[in-house]
DNA sequence: TAGTCATTATTACACTTGTAATCCATGACT
DNA sequence: AGTCATGGATTACAAGTGTAATAATGACTA
């Protein structure tokens, strides 16, 4: 099983992208990813990760004087544990009411649709 | 266009969904309609709603000595509006790779993934 | 060797959120 | 008329967040 996830706020998620892009980096390296992205100050981005160490969602490399950080779990695994409580949290649980609004709405280009039939078929063959 | 919808936390998510599902409605009622569902004490449930009032989420009727409280959002506007910072944090914004995420893995139900097909389809053939 | 600069560590401070409790006013009851 | 219960108004207080600034420290430089 996956231990749980702890929270991530926003603007640390922000933070844990550039990390799961790229990692271990240093606080520097984050800074200059944020360029255009974010606008904090590097002072800002420092306290975000170190608030993400201390949660345990990043880790730290203090071999060099100058640290390195890296994330603790996958990109994948975050993204899952967000989306779970999310759909708990506004669609009472059930994913579908929360694809059908968005698939009724949402612009999803013809690929996309493409893919998303096929995974159905997949999904309904087995 | 619709105005941007306030934030609600999560708690605050709560007391909206009763009211939702019924309103206008009294302190009171709220509290009896999350007898089971959420363990707060009254005067919390009170809090959030006075919370919920002062961001303008939630409305006061006052002509009567005891108050009533009704919601200014529909529903869906909120879960939209909520999905949609969502996906931008969460999935930079495209909602493919969430739908596709978990597609893969959630359980749908046989008659859930039909209605999908069906609006995949609807809007493909438009 | 002392000063400077880059990093790390510590501190700040207001706003939101979770979770209530206390205070106050008014109608209902005796 | 005085009292009490109930609902509304105000206050509380800690944790988490957004957004940094200041202090301390180690490494390099003149």
């Amino acid at each position: 099983m996956s231990k749980n996830v702890p929270n991530i706020s926003e603007s640390e998620w922000e933070i844990m992208k550039v990390l799961w892009d790229n990692s271990p980096r240093t606080a520097n390296e984050v800074v200059s990813s944020l360029q255009g992205k974010a606008d904090w100050k590097p002072k800002t981005i420092r306290t975000l990760l170190d608030r993400l160490t201390k949660k345990k969602v990043v880790g730290v490399n203090k071999e060099q004087r100058i640290y390195t950080f890296y994330p603790l779990y996958a990109e994948e695994e975050c993204q899952r544990a967000e989306t779970r409580s999310f759909i708990d949290r506004i669609y009472g649980g059930t994913m579908k009411s929360m694809l059908v609004q968005f698939m009724e709405e949402e612009a999803l280009s013809e690929e996309d649709m493409e893919e998303l039939r096929q995974i159905l078929d997949k999904k309904t063959s087995k």
